[in-house]
DNA sequence: AGCACGCCGACT
DNA sequence: GTCGGCGTGCTC
């Protein structure tokens, strides 16, 4: 691993490049490593874009970006191998370089910087977006990935709406330009927006050029894959989460090669090294599941407008129930906006709100809702039910002190579960017997408290013994593929109730369903975040979108708040009436989009240094932004004070933060770990939720 | 962030 | 007596 070969049998020393390589570790700096062209593997000269794979520290085997090389020059004296001043230590050779498929080319570099500078982290810990994990690994050559054979899809749709038609006109007109546009197409559910994402990736093709299609996780159904492989046979492949390392590097390559000139997949797929790229579509693009909960916590639809932009494409972001930030973008002429009122094939469901004050029972089901399930069950059609909570109760409280079993780890109460029955928090995943005894005071009767997911489903198998049920929730689905099972069996007509929770209301087309019913539609309402009502009104706007979509269809919302303007303006469809009370709302509070939000959580094992880690940061940043027309909030505790053995507290700011400020807080967090060890900090640019 | 070194509790 | 908990220190 020497740097300087003096016995090299060709006589003279071999020429060797410094070469900087950002490395996906949270460090500010880049790191100096050296490599000599043409040894081993007849290995080529590196420039910047390439990957390598380096030692790094005690790790074998790291991949980094290379930011900057050096011309191949002899090695003359030890000085070029010392970092200028100081002690002189011996540079670490390269191990290896990756394929010229993985080098990271200029648009996607500006890209990377973008994030790094607008997410206020090093270059290095965006680095692992860009290429597959263990890039180069794909063994074999030639063919296709194996899992993109769908089957496909008879009888499809040839002719377009008059509003279909608008955008695609307009779409094809953007594509020809070759510049970067940004549109919200404003779709009601049914209305047909995917024909309009398939026509203009059509046109794409036909321009010559590559497309990205981005969609929840949750979306990519087969039902959805085939009907994209259907049109684009194999130039389109997908990326989703039972794919292998090797089958994604195999993605990676054929986009690369411009093979594959259809990329299909959850947020992640943005980072695809498609060749070309003239369009970029993001569907449901309201969706959270958009943002990242890990590090690096980007949002793929602002970093796909971002892509778009560095490389000239036309960016579509489709949404029966826009993101507020979108809107507000859309009527600030930011973006166009296309818009498809109108459902294909059925009317728009009729809602109707249940007032259930007073009449509340644990099951769930108020008498409204009960005669139209038993109708609808003796017509032979099918039901959804939809209840956001899984478990059978809420929590299981001591018949004697009243104290509900709690968490160690979480001061939350723990759910209550049948099957299998056991106390489980769904914070933690910590799990265990129910008690028989109470562990406060010793009395052994408990009253199950709040209804769950499973609660229900004993009653309706009670109360409809004929019927065949199915649920939907995180405990049903486990398996592999088991969600789609599900689905799929319902969508076949094989069950006639599907209960669940949230998962039964994205994207899926049950022809046979006539009712949806939503057992608590004020649910979400109570949150104590401020897109909770945005929240509630995306996810009863799709759920009602389940029901009839070959027929009459019907909607019955169950409420404590049947006057609350997001039930309301649900009901009514009435995205516009919900987007004017709340877009008012925000701009009174100086919530998004009227201003910005960047939230810092620190945690630490014990209260006292969490509380006095938050409290130095919050005057440190306090000082520095006053005079600014930034905004702090906190320290305060964080909604849940104590998860997984930790105690949370948070900092809120409101206001443009400029990347400077941005990398100014940065700084602070990494100053205050080392001040207050043991505690953890972490920034949140555009956070989804502020708690 | 890993990954390894280093010093205090409950077990074969 | 050790196995192992996670504090802390470093990374070209």
């Amino acid at each position: 691993m020497a740097a300087v070969r003096d016995s090299d049998k060709a006589g003279g020393p071999r020429p060797v490049q410094r070469l900087e390589v950002a490395l996906p570790v949270p460090l500010p700096q880049t790191f100096t490593y050296l490599h000599l062209p043409g040894e081993a593997d007849a290995s080529r000269i590196v420039t910047p874009g390439d990957l390598v794979e380096v030692v790094f520290g005690r790790r074998r085997s790291v991949t980094g970006l290379v930011v900057a090389a050096t011309e191949p020059a002899p090695p003359h004296d030890a000085a070029a191998d010392a970092p200028g001043d100081g002690e002189p230590r011996r540079l670490r050779d390269i191990t290896r370089v990756l394929p010229p498929e993985y080098r990271v080319d200029a648009d996607r570099r500006r890209l990377a910087d973008w994030m790094a500078g607008y997410y206020a982290l090093p270059l290095g810990e965006v680095l692992p977006l860009f290429h597959p994990p263990n890039p180069g690994t794909a063994v074999g050559k030639g063919g296709r990935a194996a899992p993109v054979r769908y089957p496909t899809v008879d009888g499809e749709i040839t002719s377009l709406t008059s509003a279909q038609a608008v955008a695609v006109t307009d779409g094809r007109r953007r594509l020809s330009e070759r510049t970067f546009s940004a549109m919200l197409l404003h779709g009601v559910t049914g209305s047909g927006k995917t024909e309009v994402y398939l026509t203009l990736i059509a046109a794409a093709l036909e321009a010559g050029r590559s497309a990205l299609f981005l969609l929840p996780e949750i979306a990519l159904t087969p039902q959805t894959l085939s009907r994209i492989a259907a049109r684009f046979g194999d130039r389109v492949e997908a990326i989703h989460s039972g794919l292998s390392a090797g089958q994604r590097c195999r993605v990676h390559e054929h986009a690369a090669k411009g093979v594959t000139r259809v990329v299909v997949g959850p947020r992640s797929a943005l980072f695809a090294p498609v060749r070309d790229l003239g369009l970029i579509v993001v569907d449901e693009e309201h969706e959270t599941s958009y943002k990242q909960d890990e590090k690096p916590r980007y949002h793929a639809r602002h970093a796909a407008l971002v892509r778009g932009r560095e490389c000239g494409a036309l960016v579509v972001l489709g949404s029966a129930t826009p993101d507020l930030e979108s809107l507000a973008n859309a009527r600030a002429g930011r973006y166009g906006l296309w818009e498809l009122p109108e459902r294909l094939g059925a009317p728009m469901p009729t809602i109707d709100i249940v007032d259930v004050r007073g009449g509340a029972s644990p099951d769930g089901l108020s008498p409204a809702l009960d005669q139209a399930l038993e109708e609808t069950l003796a017509r032979g059609e099918q039901a959804i039910l939809f209840y956001n909570r899984r478990g059978f109760a809420r929590s299981l409280q001591c018949s004697g002190c009243g104290a509900a079993a709690a968490c160690p780890d979480c001061d939350i109460a723990v759910t209550y579960h049948v099957r299998p029955r056991r106390l489980l928090c769904h914070y933690c995943g910590h799990a265990r017997p129910v008690p028989t005894a109470c562990e406060a005071c010793g009395h052994t009767t408990f009253l199950p408290s709040g209804a769950g997911t499973e609660r229900i489903e004993l009653h309706l198998q009670g109360r409809f013994p004929q019927a065949r049920l199915l649920r939907l929730d995180r405990d049903t689905t486990s398996g592999r593929d088991s969600h789609h099972r599900i689905l799929g069996a319902f969508a076949r007509g094989e069950a006639d109730i599907l209960l669940g929770t949230q998962m039964v209301a994205k994207g899926h087309h049950f022809p046979g369903v006539s009712l949806v019913g939503v057992l608590a539609a004020d649910d979400g309402l109570g949150i104590p975040d401020f897109r909770a009502a945005e929240r509630s009104f995306q996810l009863l706007s799709q759920v009602a979108g389940r029901a009839g979509r070959t027929g009459a269809g019907r909607v019955l919302l169950q409420t404590w708040q049947p006057e609350h303007p997001v039930i309301v303006a649900a009901a009514a469809h009435d995205f516009a009436a919900f987007a004017a009370t709340e877009l008012e709302l925000r701009r009174q509070l100086g919530y998004p989009p009227h201003r910005r939000l960047a939230r810092i959580g620190i945690a630490a094992r014990r209260q006292v240094d969490a509380a006095a880690a938050a409290g130095a940061l919050a005057a440190a940043l306090r000082e520095g932004f006053a005079g600014t027309p930034v905004t702090l909030l906190g320290p305060a505790p964080a909604v849940f004070e104590r998860l997984m053995d930790r105690y949370r507290f948070q900092i809120l700011l409101k206001g443009d933060l400029s990347l400077s400020r941005k990398a100014w807080v940065a700084g602070c967090l990494r100053s205050l770990a080392a001040s207050f060890p043991g505690v953890d900090a972490m920034l949140d640019i555009d956070p989804v939720s502020s708690y």
